[in-house]
DNA sequence: TCGTTATTTCTATAAATATAGAAATATGGA
DNA sequence: TCCATATTTCTATATTTATAGAAATAACGA
């Protein structure tokens, strides 16, 4: 990942309402929820709403899905895993880290 | 973790020049760099190396420790662990998600 | 086609942020 | 103490970003 993406991804996520957003569709898991679901629940007005989607939309993070008059937005965790390698490269100069056990992102393929 | 904390996090590593100090530490581990070396090696002036080690370091995401008349700075490990955790967590309502084989992230613990 | 509902775009305003020159502060050595 | 070096704070300027009302667009059902 190239870092001018990697900053992209991160100003995505940085601003409540974006963030809210993101972690609300990562829980919804990849059937994701329509515009106004997400609006009723976050309780955020159409045009900011768009705004935010847009910007998560275009950095990739989420996905968006036509259904009928809906538009379904879902997280994208490839591309958040890909985030998340990058941020750790190169830990340490290489030398032998412990891993740090709490963490098992997931890929989305729920069963 | 707090959403509050997750956004000032993210916020601080959306930023290009913070991104790449950020990363500089990562690899350079535990031990860190001294302000100096990290204006040398990313050729950032004082005052805006200063404003966003500053940034980083409110974020709790690198830590400053003095030697001498030099302020080594270095990754916090910790900090970073709690973030990836809070960005993929709930996933997916529960359900049962293939783990994301590719990401193992480092404690720091270097041997 | 027309009316209804879902979502986006337009527009303006308010607020936050990045940058770096110059001055100030701190630390250690002579 | 005085000097040299390391780092931070002050200051001003330029740029980006968030917000939401109102209007526009799109999709469906009657």
């Amino acid at each position: 990942m190239e870092t001018k993406t990697a900053v992209t991804l991160l100003a995505a996520l940085a601003q409540d309402t974006r963030l809210a957003i993101y972690r609300l569709l990562v829980q919804q898991g990849p059937e994701g929820l329509a515009v106004g679901q997400i609006g009723e629940r976050l309780a955020v007005a159409n045009a900011t709403l768009s705004f935010h989607l847009k910007e998560l939309s275009h950095a990739g993070l989420i996905l968006a899905r036509q259904e009928g008059r809906f538009i379904y937005y879902s997280a994208n965790y490839e591309q958040m895993n890909g985030l998340l390698g990058f941020l750790t490269e190169n830990c340490c100069r290489g030398e032998a880290c412990t891993p740090a056990s709490s963490i098992s992102p997931c890929d989305g393929a729920c069963q």
